[in-house]
DNA sequence: CGTGTTATTGAAGAACGTCAAGCGGGGTGG
DNA sequence: CCACCCCGCTTGACGTTCTTCAATAACACG
């Protein structure tokens, strides 16, 4: 998916460029005509959210969609007993809410300070009517997303910690477009981290070493990691 | 998603409603023109494939889209050393080989005699412009696909081999229309179910024991089962 | 500086995987 | 027609990885 220039960009206040919200692009809005950004901008709703707050809850009525301008979301499954599962991080740019039926099918909460653009449900689908366009790219962006669901699948049904973790590493990297010998900030928890990879806090804790004593990673701790070795991290990750 | 009328199936021959596919209607084709049916009978072709013949490998140039239109595809990724996830079940009225990318992401293959219809690539995506519908059905498609993935992670990441297996009897259950007291037909591998289960073929078996002696399923061999408590099989699958 | 929270580390345990043996059904060929 | 074989499935014994439980350490915050 290419960069999209900023200009295009809508976001949290009422401009089609405010200033606070260029800082990544909103994918879903590539492509899109200077009257329908327009259109987006005035019907959006900026929403700020704390450590830990709540955008959306599984089950509840399905009346916004939502993206990304700030910060980072996670997405959850949690069953009756408690057991969670982190179905994916959501960063600048990534959209959120999207559901078939009426109700929401996870739970998105922030892991920092986050900004998220609102959207009515009726209105984006108003829209995906008069530009389809819009449609098109949400399919991209569906798409995309359920390729890496599918990734995710074969790691949790298949791959080791390490792996696990490894494959976590790069992948975020890879997203926030952090070079190699930078600090990777995991601004997420290690149970966060521990419930996305389908694994235990301590497996986590452990995993972290293992990969640090072997010289792939140069430094880990609490809120990031800084990535000595990619190359080896990757063959760590197993595929 | 609701049952499309027969009529207006498009299906593996150059007729709009040809007998052998009218078996179970194309879920893509909801809700388009007959214009539209037309043009989606004229191009179509159909495949059929023998038990364990490839449709489509992970990595090759992503050319073709294809429909289910008999029988059952098992869809997975494989790591270098031969490690396999299954990533789904695809059967009549599934959508299988849509790609952001040039390539296919993940590999197709028969699990019994299946006939599937395909589409050039690029024409499909012509059909897309020219009736947004499709379009808009084909997010639909993808959506729910994606709602789906994101219940195997949950089953994959934090569910216990009982869990898995009852919840994996139980949406193919509901998938195929199996109602309770009847055989559900399960025509994958202990293999394919390991794969798909993050499991291994002798723990696939073992609670496939476990399940019949508890009195959940009242028969199990090598091509199915009958569900004897369905009520149970649902709390055994933990949500 | 104390206190609660989060992360690390260690030891013991459980669930599932691995290895191995035996069963059974379907197909083939004598 | 039946013996044989092949392949997939089941079952048992044992091993490994990850989890669980517990204690300690590091950190954030008032």
């Amino acid at each position: 998916m290419e960069r999209l220039d900023k200009r295009e960009t809508v976001c949290c206040g009422a401009s089609v460029a405010c200033e606070s919200c260029a800082v990544r692009p909103l994918a879903v809005c590539g492509a899109l005509p200077t009257d329908a950004l327009a259109r987006l901008a005035r019907m959006t709703h900026p929403r700020r959210l704390g450590p830990g707050a709540t955008l959306i809850e599984e089950g509840e009525p399905a009346l916004d969609v939502f993206t990304v301008v700030e910060g980072m979301l996670k997405l959850y499954k949690l069953m009756p007993d408690g057991r969670r599962q982190i179905t994916g991080f959501m960063i600048p740019g990534d959209f959120v809410g999207l559901s078939v039926g009426e109700a929401y099918i996870y739970s998105a909460e922030a892991v920092m300070p986050t900004t998220a653009c609102r959207f009515r449900r009726n209105f984006f689908h108003g829209m995906m009517e008069d530009y389809p366009d819009l449609e098109t790219r949400l399919l991209g962006i569906v798409s995309t997303e359920l390729a890496a669901a599918q990734g995710q699948m074969l790691l949790l049904g298949r791959k080791t910690a390490k792996e696990r973790l490894a494959s976590f590493l790069l992948s975020l990297a890879g997203r926030l477009e952090v070079a190699a010998g930078d600090r990777l900030a995991l601004p997420m928890t290690r149970s966060d981290i521990a419930d996305f990879l389908g694994l235990t806090i301590e497996t986590v804790s452990r995993t972290f070493t293992v990969l640090r004593k072997e010289g792939l990673l140069a430094r880990v701790d609490k809120a990031g990691v800084v990535v000595a070795d990619i190359d080896a991290l990757a063959r760590a990750a197993g595929d």
